[in-house]
DNA sequence: GACGTTACAATATGATCGTATTGCTACCTG
DNA sequence: CAGGTAGCAATACGATCATATTGTAACGTC
């Protein structure tokens, strides 16, 4: 039997690493900038190279999100909550707090997810990822808000699913500001933490 | 017969159709499929008029969000509020309604405004547009919660300011779902009007 | 009615684009 | 160790790009 000897090159890490100077050049001069030359460059790489492992810059193209995509995946799956068991306000509040660009990664991931936003209209595949994700993450946030309500925490008369809505808009309208400097992810964190002391009693 | 070419010729008027044009593209392909051809085919000219209104590509495109904004303005100030005396809570939720992308005109301006975000990060022009703005209109929130706490409609520990960036930021956060067809504008409606349920009182 | 200027259209130019082609080398398989 | 193939680099190619240049017709002014 012939053992399967490992390729010779790891085909994901070329892939993800010309995925990464894409996503740094999109986060900062936005997809009108992508060519393969400034991707060949920012990746330190030769077009050949790009060329052999995506058949087209499209291919690239529609990679690079899917590639942001797993990797907030990665972060989500990784990443461990506040405490060993939050009460469901802390654990409101982290995630409400994941959603501030206040890291450079984040900012990037931000930033990049605004550049698509114009072709998810017209490409399904694209749609699925924010179609799918989103109303995932809002019945996470309505499960909490219903725990909280069980013990009392929130009051019975409140709707889970709009106040999960409200508080996934409320997050996610920071952006814009935080990213413009208009406001810091302090100020931001303080807004959210405002009206979580409105939610809670 | 000899085309009359006239000779006096309403600049504004010219710029304004080019720049029309330009601003039906972006919201559909976004900035990477405006060149000088396309924006030509668009506005049915050819470049070389497009080269007479414009001293280059990035003038065409100052001015383009330029005229946006100065769209948004004219609408603002010429549309009339509901009815001619409206509450605070009536002002509130037009104030809020006129955020979500419903209609064509509106959905352009959003997708609009988000393609050009990621140039307001170096642009200090571009990002005058977003950091004048969104004081004023928040200013204007707050004015109009104030009003409410004085006639008892609202809590007076309620924080003007910082409800004020709450009610922005659920409108605000309305506009991807319903540009991607996640939620209706009527959805949309229904979220901002279950906050005021809570708000007022 | 000559003259200058405005308002373009048409075309030229050189850079940059995505992609195709070619060539070479190192390694794996037989 | 012969042959094939993966993994590129280099370059060629035609299209498209922003911009410069040139040409021309229609007016306003005199």
């Amino acid at each position: 039997m012939t053992i399967r000897v490992p390729r010779q090159v790891d085909h994901k890490a070329r892939r993800d690493h010309i995925t990464e100077a894409l996503l740094d050049i999109v986060a900062q001069r936005g997809l009108e900038a992508i060519s393969l030359r400034t991707v060949a460059e920012q990746a330190g790489v030769s077009i050949g190279r790009i060329q052999h492992y995506f058949a087209s810059k499209d291919d690239l193209l529609a990679y690079a999100i899917e590639y942001q995509d797993w990797l907030i995946q990665q972060r989500w799956n990784q990443q461990s909550w506040p405490e060993g068991d939050p009460t469901p306000r802390q654990a409101l509040r982290w995630l409400m707090l994941q959603m501030i660009p206040d890291s450079s990664q984040r900012r990037r991931e931000w930033l990049v997810g605004v550049a698509y936003l114009i072709r998810m209209i017209d490409s399904p595949k694209l749609r699925a990822l924010y179609i799918e994700g989103l109303p995932r993450l809002l019945d996470l946030l309505a499960g909490l808000i219903r725990t909280a309500q069980e013990t009392g925490d929130i009051a019975p008369e409140r709707d889970p699913a709009r106040e999960a809505e409200l508080l996934f808009g409320i997050a996610d309208s920071q952006g814009p500001p935080v990213v413009l400097g208009l406001r810091t992810p302090q100020q931001a964190t303080e807004t959210i933490d405002y009206y979580l002391d409105h939610l809670f009693r």
